[in-house]
DNA sequence: CATGAATGAGCGTTCATTCAT
DNA sequence: TATGAATGAACGCTCATTCAT
């Protein structure tokens, strides 16, 4: 594309993302993660991304929308990895392990992300309601409770388990696990102590699924 | 524990506590659930709870404080029920389906003061982190905890576990399903669906904790 | 009222209305008349009312709502006079001469309410579409018209005119006279030049109704 | 005139005007009928003449030079038509129904162009205050009042009539009958009601002003 | 000429908190 | 105790204007 022509990508873009929007989308999720929905305010945001108050309702057309955006990303993300998990090989346990895997993994390097993947879920409920982050809060259930029921069907997981219960256990147990590292109730200063929180969580919640547990 | 009582004995009727705070508190728990934090105004409370603007100022040092006060009395009940479990007969796993049981009944009568309970929790982390919220959570947390180790000591529970881990996935998984109800991700319209809910949450989980799993 | 209890009526009121609210009423008709809708910030009512900001929105919902009620108040004024007059004895013409006569008549005393009577109505058509000013502004149409009716009937004025057309006339040459006198085309320093005014406008339109003319 | 024109011979079509400030201009003239000075946005202006936004900043010094222009060029065709038949054969009052007849005939097919004429020209005073748009009105005004003064001349009007009131409320009779028509209180929804709306107000005014009264 | 991204001052509104009674 | 009027800082959003290309 662009052959021939002037190479210009200047502050603007080419068939992609303007750099601007990236930079607000991810000053935004810090901002969020560090002050929460309501201490979260555009100026920051904005002097965050080294950006104009203004550009930030040139992309986005209300705060609603920008931390709708941060939460679709986020979770976007997520999702994808949860995708690729479930459709690759593997047990059910595998799997469920390589989720769990994922998402401290990520807190190790991004811990900003995944507070906001996890922390603020359920909490703007009500102002975020309309928008689609509850769609994809469920499809992320959804998504889970397929690969219970996969192990339901090759019976390595306990068949008399509701996959969407199991599901919204397996992602609460997590969530607040990560919860416990953010607050500081779980130790996770180091890479070990996430490991540890990972591996005892990952295995607390295996040991309540699998068959004949 | 008296946190942001008047320190006078206080109310019209001598001896016990003033029923016009009574009020307040009790309208601030259905206002805060219906609403959240930040929705949650003084002007609404005040309204709910039949009372002049003021005198929530009265009675509260301010917004925070009242809705401590919400958190804690919530949470008293709460610490108290589990408490009483933990001090009571049978083995870990009775009461931690003690606990899930207690939980899910009080949502059957009064979702709004589980709502806050649950919900709430995590979410205003940083608004309320100087209160007495999180301590109040750490020692729910190690409560739980205190009953995996009996568990543990007694050999009905995996020993290998963390028990303050163990402890944080009882309570999220706890939350999560909860919040799945809340939400409506969960099925809770009727007793039934919610016993279900409840057997579904507590066996998954005790699974996870017995020994020889 | 109020017998015998001690007089108070403090920065409140009693049964009456709150002595802050008319500085506000007072202060918007002067800030309005001289910024015209769009320039008159709210800021600027509550520093010449000597009034915290908030107060304007304790006592108004909204700005449209504020200036809502100037126009309704000033226009409750001129109504009750046009219909005072209206009632009263006299020819169509001594009416109408009397509506002039009292219109001029308060601009040389307040010309800032009869800016707002009248340079304003018109103005902030769509913002206001929605309230009660149009309305009240064709009752006053209205009003005239009747007055122009009831001359056709006693023989005073010609019978072929159409009485709504002929009292929106009447009205618009009352603005446009009363417009020519704020923006400056019409010269009114003085009270005699007020006056002059007056009585030209006055002969002008009554020139056009009298029958037989 | 050439006020707020571009100075240099514009255009890319050599010797006229530039079409796209054409456009604009053309599109200014609706969105500002439609949505009124304040309601008015650039951005509104811009997207109406099917035009890129900074466009409008290339043809005009900004938002009130623009609207200035409006103003301008649709005051230049009155003035043209009043002029035309100033300078035309007929008696005072011939020429002064002559001028309520232009009016309500563009209203016909051009309702937004007379609506900026006489709706907006008291409204926005203050801003345009150091405008062009006050002298042209007081133009008008003038021009009209010369009618009357050769009316007066010929012995067709009163002598008595201050010729600058008198025109002040020959046109200030025109904008309320069109203001009543365009906000609804005169009906003109046909062409038949515009006529008659036209007859009346006109009868009535020349009323007022023919000798012998 | 033309584009539209970028800027930032300005303003309406909210609401926790205080205060006079 | 109880009331609710009064205060003002804070913040979301708009939009005229500029600028780089």
């Amino acid at each position: 594309m662009n052959g021939g022509r002037a190479p210009r990508e200047p502050g603007g873009h080419a068939g992609g993302e303007p750099e601007k929007r990236r930079a607000i989308l991810h000053a935004a999720v810090h901002v969020f993660a560090e002050k929460g929905y309501q201490g979260c305010r555009i100026a920051d945001v904005a002097r965050a991304a080294h950006v104009a108050y203004g550009l930030v309702y040139h992309y986005f057309r209300n705060k609603d929308e920008l931390l709708e955006s941060v939460f679709a990303e986020q979770w976007a993300i997520l999702m994808n990895a949860i995708q690729a998990i479930d459709e690759g090989p593997g047990t059910a346990a595998d799997k469920i392990a390589g989720i769990y895997g994922f998402v401290f993994d990520v807190y190790k390097t991004a811990p900003s992300a995944v507070r906001v993947l996890i922390l603020e879920v359920t909490r703007t409920t009500h102002a975020l309601r309309a928008g689609s982050t509850r769609e994809t809060f469920e499809r992320a259930v959804q998504l889970v409770a397929d690969v219970v029921r996969q192990g339901q069907g090759r019976g390595e997981l306990k068949p008399e388990l509701d996959p969407v219960i199991a599901a919204t256990a397996i992602l609460g147990a997590l969530e607040l696990a990560v919860s416990g590292m953010v607050v500081g109730i779980v130790p996770a200063r180091t890479e070990e102590e996430i490991d540890r929180a990972k591996r005892q969580a990952t295995e607390l919640v295996l040991g309540g699924l699998r068959a004949g547990g």
